[in-house]
DNA sequence: ATCAAGTCGA
């Protein structure tokens, strides 16, 4: 046989003899079955039919790594896209928007914006439609303005400039950069627009605390779903308008929406936390039950803090007992809510428990854990907390866990060493910082310093009415009337700003709210004769009104009145009239427990043989035989 | 191949 004949015989049956066969033939099924591993989320049979490519030859024939690479971003891989992509010969504007989605999928937008740059510089490509969304996308999670205007400015000249879905993005990345109104004008030019647009709009007003606008929106969108409830209802809690967002939650109830997705859940548990309305929570609780995610970890953890700021501790405990996997998030709640409620022990029983059980605190279990260390008087104990978090957790500590630390140091006493650390701690000391260690001279009766520390704060922009109490407190006390005049003439400016103050007392099926200086009540009789006895009472034990946190300029005995009319008394008066006995009182107030009202809630408690739980703006007190839980320091 | 919703702190 002559050479060219036996050639010819070998193209035309070399599948015969030798095995072989046009590879290419098998990519549609290749593709099939990758397309199938996005679909059951199932990386680990990605990764056998990228064996089999690679086996083959063709893992360099597109589209089959462009494929690859998708799935390993869409199962969550972002390893494995990285070595692909890496590996790839030749990179085309869908590698390059697959790669990104991976990186956004997997939480890790500063890769996005790292290597995007690349696609110029390497690969001679300009971004398309597809990367300037996923670059976009990048760019609101990590709230970064300056580079999505970099990014707004080129879309705008290139040859996608008319493309809704960028536009929805750019709304999307305005609105988390605190923009809503520069999302609105570009919200405004989507031509087309979908129910993407309308809930990234929807959810960036919301957010944005702009209530009124988020609501004529939602009103205004064309449909509804569980994304625009979600936002709708995220975003008014977030931005503080709970009672809102829980009646919109029962608005959305009311029309039948189907709660597919617990997202919305973990919002409208939050809310009753913030709220502190226990039964409103429990019922959530129910509904949480009922829709079958009890057993989801980010609902148990809103739950765990729900009872624990709902001051039911007991509650708290169930549902993380329940618990069948717990993380970070869900042990800090706990440490939290212990320490919040003066519990330090079990808060510190808790992070041994945590650290045998293989999780690794973070920076807000040890602000729980100092904390409770500080309101118990352990200062050695927190001490080493302080040492092991940076030196064994290697976490650098922020001002607030600076501001936690120096509280115990200077609670217990430990006044110079507390002012070594302040001057010397790598943050420049704000408000709350200065105002802990004012709190302490005071209490330690060290005015020296704490008239230099008072001076310090003097000159500061303050915010809280606490510390001008605090400050007049002091220069009082040290006869510096000039100074002292000074801050009173500042309080009275304050006074105008301040919102007013309420109450509320939760009796389980019914809750009460008071407003501070409220008059018409259907018992009011009977309230006022109580809060007269009690007051008679309480001063017979040794009750003086401190009119000191009475910030009006009056009479000594019209503030002993006003202080008379604080709305936790009513409060604390109407649930004594109407509580079952042997239950606790819960009451709820919006703005911090004065200390008058402090020390008049101490005495009741053991003049009345109740426990009264007070959540006030910033902590907890359970006052019980005469004591809070509080350790007197607020 | 791209864009929308959530949970822990002084």
């Amino acid at each position: 046989m002559s050479p060219s004949n036996f050639l010819s015989l070998l193209d035309s049956q070399s599948k015969l003899y030798l095995g072989f066969q046009d590879l290419s033939t098998l990519i549609p099924s290749y593709l099939h079955r990758l397309k199938l591993c996005t679909k059951h989320q199932a990386p680990s049979n990605a990764k056998k039919i990228h064996a089999q490519i690679v086996k083959s030859g063709l893992n360099q024939c597109q589209p089959l790594p462009n494929t690859l690479l998708n799935v390993y971003g869409k199962c969550n891989l972002p390893q494995d896209a990285q070595c692909l992509f890496e590996e790839m010969t030749q990179r085309d504007h869908v590698s390059w928007a697959s790669i990104l989605t991976a990186y956004n999928l997997a939480k890790l937008p500063n890769k996005t914006v790292s290597i995007f740059h690349y696609m110029f510089t390497i690969d001679r490509l300009q971004p398309d439609h597809f990367v300037y969304a996923t670059l976009l996308k990048a760019c609101a999670s990590l709230c970064a303005l300056r580079l999505g205007k970099q990014v707004h400015a080129r879309f705008v000249l290139s040859p996608f400039v008319d493309d809704d879905v960028v536009k929805s993005s750019l709304v999307d990345m305005y609105a988390k950069c605190g923009l809503p109104s520069i999302a609105r004008s570009v919200f405004d030019s989507i031509l087309v627009k979908t129910s993407v647009s309308w809930t990234a709009m929807l959810s960036g007003y919301a957010r944005s605390g702009l209530k009124d606008e988020a609501m004529e929106l939602f009103l205004r969108a064309p449909a509804r779903n569980l994304y625009s409830w979600t936002a709708l209802i995220s975003g008014l809690v977030q931005s503080g308008y709970c009672i809102d967002g829980c009646y919109m939650f029962i608005e959305m109830r009311r029309e039948g929406v189907d709660i597919s997705d617990p997202l919305v859940l973990s919002s409208v548990v939050g809310a009753c936390s913030n709220l502190a309305v226990l039964g409103f929570g429990r019922q959530t609780h129910g509904l949480v039950i009922g829709s079958g995610y009890e057993s989801c970890l980010f609902i148990s953890n809103a739950l765990v803090d729900m009872y624990a700021k709902c001051s039911d501790i007991l509650a708290a405990r169930n549902v993380f007992y329940r618990m069948l996997q717990r993380d970070v998030v869900s042990w800090t709640s706990m440490i939290v809510g212990a320490a919040q409620h003066g519990r330090a022990e079990e808060a510190l029983d808790l992070y041994d428990q945590m650290v045998l059980a293989g999780v690794k605190p973070n920076e807000v279990t040890f602000i729980g854990l100092i904390y409770a260390c500080s309101h118990a008087g352990l200062v050695i104990k927190g001490r080493k907390l302080f040492k092991a978090m940076i030196e064994d957790y290697r976490i650098s500590p922020s001002l607030q866990l600076f501001t936690c630390f120096l509280d115990l140091l200077s609670r217990s006493g430990h006044l110079n060493e507390a002012e070594d650390l302040i001057k010397t701690m790598p943050h420049e000391p704000d408000e709350p910082s200065w105002a802990a260690l004012l709190s302490s001279c005071k209490h330690h009766g060290n005015s020296e310093m704490g008239l230099r520390i008072a001076d310090r704060l003097l000159n500061l922009n303050l915010l809280e009415p606490s510390t001008y109490v605090l400050l007049s407190n002091v220069y009082a006390g040290a006869g510096k009337w000039e100074q002292m005049s000074r801050v009173r003439k500042l309080m009275a400016d304050m006074e105008v700003k301040r919102k007013p103050g309420y109450s509320s007392v939760d009796l389980g099926k019914e809750s009460q709210v008071f407003h501070a200086g409220e008059t018409c009540h259907p018992m009011k009789d009977e309230i006022f004769n109580l809060l007269k006895e009690l007051d008679a009472e309480t001063r017979k034990r040794g009750y003086v009104p401190d009119t000191s946190y009475v910030l009006h300029d009056m009479e000594e005995q019209e503030k002993e009145r006003e202080l008379f009319w604080h709305s936790e008394r009513w409060a604390v008066a109407y649930g004594l009239l109407k509580a079952v006995p042997g239950t606790v009182i819960r009451i709820v107030k919006n703005l911090r427990v004065c200390g008058d009202c402090h020390a008049f809630l101490k005495l009741t408690s053991s003049i009345v043989h109740k426990e009264i739980i007070v959540r006030d703006a910033t902590r907890y007190h359970h006052f019980k035989d005469g004591r809070c839980s509080c350790n007197d320091f607020w």
